[in-house]
DNA sequence: GTAGGGTTAG
């Protein structure tokens, strides 16, 4: 590459450029890179005497660092060949890196910017702070990030909001939304922008319900409210399975007259579906004049995670008819689709298709889906067969989901294997739910000091068990539960109800299967363990606080243990309640006494 | 001539 735009700079493109002297350099439009390579040709030949030869070489650099078919690497030639870059184009350089697939580059540009003053280096402004911000944001450089901040509180800009907006984005997505809250405190006058930004920074930061309590707030201060908004707190709503909220906020849409913007119904048929209303959802859908990959994609994606299998393919037929391409995500859809049907010569066909037929590079999430199929379906060899034939290390999520088919599948030997390797895997090393779940596979074994020896290795690294939890959405409030839980204010009545679920159990002549529980203790202990896992409080929580006759719609954030599952089940019927449970990969919907899934998860 | 938040993933 860099050869041919030598030549082309020496000269060897000088019968284009003729071609092109019939037009004035001021009335040239830039729209591809070989045009832009011509003017740059016919700039050096014309030499700097021409007067717009200043204004025409920063258009050719904008466009080869911004346009979608600019070149950087050429944009970085030129800016390199200015005898006395301006503030502009560095911010210029510096922005399209952070945007770029290797965003680190700003940061290295910027560093000459704030070191001693030299002939060649701007010094940086208000501008270049958003961009470079930015890159941290993306790499998740929150030190920097700090870094950056004090330098930016000292030149005297700490109080610029567009900056401000770039140092709340930046912090959410590196983990620290308690800073990004500070920034949104101190600042003031505070806009849409503003609020938009923390609302979307705390659920960026896996705060959703924090997100929610913003959003509430910003209504009520009477803040306008517009489609980022909505499309923020969609995301908190669905995340958490806050349909009441979701509802609200789709009514807010509609009063403003921004319910049927792209991005606005996308979010909500995320959210519909996410929330356990795939109906409402394809109402949604049906209602998008001009559907773009991102709906088509949502639809799918939640037909597939509640088992509508075989409509998430016929739409994902659909889409093509209307000439709409398949993006990764796309694909990701279908085969999870393929995944929660049992469709392994699908799931295969659709692995080739996508590179065949769409130019599509398979990555870790195709990989997983397409081994996550195989594991489920029993196909343990072709999973790892499958994994070894992979162009890239198989990641933490992936050997998690193989170890948890072997467990299912009972191949204690194939998950020992899995296990050694997994940990001799750097992608790995510092992966706590890989840690648990060999750990939990030495238990189930009964192997007690290898369990021991795990937790010991997590402790040494300061690895800590995530949490298991369950949340569920009564009168427009997310109520949250952990395992064993006692920290709620109606606690006492909770586990008063479980005490006569588990009552009404034990006549339909239910028994726990103990062996789910993975620790070394005795029966009667495994058996509160069992009945007091976390989807359960929120169950017995439901059951008390919603009218009788209704539907319960819970969300966990792990996949469904088989125990608990069998008890939803049950209850369904003992209690005649519709039960709608999201776990970390799909819906069960109970009913009577069955669920949705068939028992396959 | 440059800037901020915003939809779909195993």
């Amino acid at each position: 590459m860099r050869q041919r735009q030598q030549n082309l700079l020496e000269g060897s493109c000088h019968a284009r450029v003729e071609q092109h002297s019939r037009f004035s350099l001021k009335e040239m439009e830039i729209t591809t890179m070989s045009e832009a390579i011509q003017l740059h040709a016919q700039i050096l030949k014309t030499g700097s005497t021409h007067h717009n030869h200043n204004q025409n070489l920063s258009k050719l650099f904008t466009f080869s660092a911004l346009s979608p078919s600019g070149d950087l690497s050429y944009a970085r030639l030129i800016l390199d060949s200015f005898p006395t870059p301006n503030s502009y184009h560095y911010n210029t350089m510096i922005r399209a890196y952070s945007q770029s697939s290797d965003p680190i580059q700003a940061l290295h540009l910027f560093l000459p910017m704030v070191a001693k003053p030299t002939r060649h280096a701007p010094r940086p402004d208000k501008f270049t702070y958003p961009f470079l911000l930015k890159s941290c944001a993306r790499l998740r450089l929150t030190r920097e990030g700090k870094q950056l901040h004090g330098v930016i509180v000292k030149s005297g800009l700490g109080l610029d909001r567009y900056i401000q907006h770039s140092l709340i984005h930046m912090y959410s997505l590196g983990g620290e939304s308690g800073l990004a809250y500070k920034v949104f405190e101190r600042m003031s006058d505070r806009d849409v922008v503003s609020w938009t930004s923390m609302i979307d920074g705390f659920v960026d930061d896996g705060r959703p319900v924090e997100a929610i309590r913003l959003f509430e707030k910003m209504v009520d201060d009477g803040v306008e409210v517009n489609d980022a908004t909505v499309v923020s707190v969609l995301r908190a709503c669905a995340e958490t399975g806050a349909l009441g909220v979701g509802r609200r906020v789709h009514g807010v849409a509609e009063d403003r007259g921004i319910g049927l913007k792209p991005n606005v119904s996308t979010a909500l048929i995320d959210m519909f579906a996410k929330c356990g209303c795939i109906q409402s959802a394809r109402r949604v859908f049906d209602n998008v004049v001009d559907k773009d990959v991102f709906a088509w994609t949502a639809m799918i994606s939640g037909l597939a995670s509640h088992g509508h299998c075989q409509d998430a393919i016929e739409l994902f037929c659909k889409m093509q008819d209307f000439g709409v391409k398949p993006d990764g995500r796309t694909m990701t859809a279908v085969l999870s689709a393929c995944r929660n049907a049992r469709w392994v010569e699908d799931g295969y066909a659709y692995m080739t298709s996508m590179q065949k037929d769409y130019g599509l590079r398979p990555t870790i999430q195709h990989y997983g889906c397409m081994v996550d199929l195989l594991a489920r379906a029993g196909h343990l060899k072709d999973a790892e067969e499958f994994i070894r034939k992979m162009p890239m290390e198989p990641d933490a999520v992936l050997c998690r989901n193989m170890i948890w088919a072997c467990k299912v599948h009972n191949d204690a030997d194939r998950a020992e294997r899995l296990i050694k390797y997994l940990q001799q895997l750097k992608t790995n090393s510092n992966d706590s739910g890989s840690f648990v779940l060999i750990g939990n596979v030495y238990a189930s074994a009964g192997k007690w000091h290898d369990k021991a020896k795990v937790r010991d290795l997590m402790k040494q690294k300061g690895l800590v068990k995530p949490p298991g939890f369950s949340r569920i959405e009564v009168d427009g409030e997310i109520h949250e539960f952990a395992v064993g839980d006692s920290g709620h204010p109606e606690a006492e009545t909770i586990y008063r109800k479980l005490e006569e679920i588990e009552d009404y159990l034990r006549k339909e002549g239910y028994s726990p299967k103990l062996s789910e529980v993975l620790l070394e203790i005795d029966d009667e202990e495994k058996a509160f363990q069992l009945s007091h896992h976390s989807e359960k409080l929120a169950l017995a929580f439901g059951l008390i606080r919603t009218r009788p006759g209704s539907e319960i719609r819970i969300v966990k954030n792990l996949r469904s243990c088989e125990n608990c599952h069998a008890v939803m089940k049950l209850i369904s019927k003992v209690y005649r309640r519709e039960i709608i449970m999201r776990d970390r990969i799909r819906f069960h919907h109970f009913k009577n006494g069955d669920c949705s899934c068939k028992d396959y998860w």
